[in-house]
DNA sequence: GGCAATAATGTTATGATGTAACATAAATGT
DNA sequence: ACATTTATGTTACATCATAACATTATTGCC
């Protein structure tokens, strides 16, 4: 089996060539800390673990511009309740993407990304309906505890 | 009919007597600003607000108390993706409130703050429950565009 | 290859959001 | 009246994020 990474960075660099933007080194080392770290990290600690990582350090501003593009192109996801960032966890899988939903632990701060339940999406659209509002592309953001930390 | 800025505050009275907490000047006046507003605010608006409209200067820090506060008392709700204030919509009823929603227009900033609806929020429950998360009592974020800016 | 256009990154400064820690003042209960 | 609790003041700082402009790297085209 082929290394995961890999697999990935080669699934980021079609994404990329998709939206017409370059898959550069950078690029590729901050995917990289992302899918290393098992939650989501605030763009300083990325900074930190890009340093750490590859002996670099990008100023703010430079991490916040690979971020926000690589939320665009739809590799990374941010949390806009945490403002914290992390690696989609279904770039690799070919079928379309439905709404990410993230469910986020308050406890030990681990995220599972799965995706809206459509009857859940339908039923979100018809109430938002009802007062003439157009639910844009979005994502949802529940907080609570997980599995292991609520038993 | 009486003012309704003065049965919320009647409101608010009772709901900090309910918390044990005083509703102080300050707290009414702050208050009364979220109430005068239509729009969600930072709080630093409302530092802002409050100074123009009281005379007064409050530190950024008084105000997250008093803000935070409100927040825990149920008067006032705090947009999470968005970092601002807005007073709830629905002090004033008597009935008990389900889980807020709100549908935020991204292009005029408008909120609208309705309850999320029942089956919604059980099919929520459910699809987390596939997971073994727990939902904690919060409220949904909705963003998109509002009837007259979808036009 | 030369060179213009575009994309990416660097750099500096600053704005925006939020809290820790400790001091003082006001209200409350007995 | 006075101890306790609640609220507020004050300072300093942590954290999150972008504007504006300069430089470097890549690409497309002749």
């Amino acid at each position: 089996m082929v290394n995961e990474l890999e697999k990935l960075l080669s699934k980021a660099e079609s994404e990329c060539k998709k939206s017409g933007v370059r898959l550069t080194d950078k690029r590729k080392n901050g995917l990289s800390v992302l899918y290393h770290h098992q939650t989501p990290m605030s763009a300083y600690d990325v900074i930190e673990r890009y340093r750490e990582t590859y002996g670099s350090t990008l100023q703010a501003m430079s991490m916040y511009r690979m971020l926000n593009l690589l939320v665009e192109v739809g590799l990374v996801h941010k949390l806009e309740t945490t403002n914290q960032y992390l690696i989609c966890s279904h770039i690799i899988c070919d079928h379309v993407h439905a709404m990410p939903q993230f469910l986020i632990c308050d406890t030990c701060h681990s995220v599972e990304e799965i995706g809206v339940a459509s009857d859940v999406l339908d039923r979100l659209r018809a109430s938002a309906d009802d007062s003439g509002f157009v639910i844009s592309n979005q994502q949802l953001e529940i907080h609570g505890r997980c599995a292991s930390c609520s038993e």
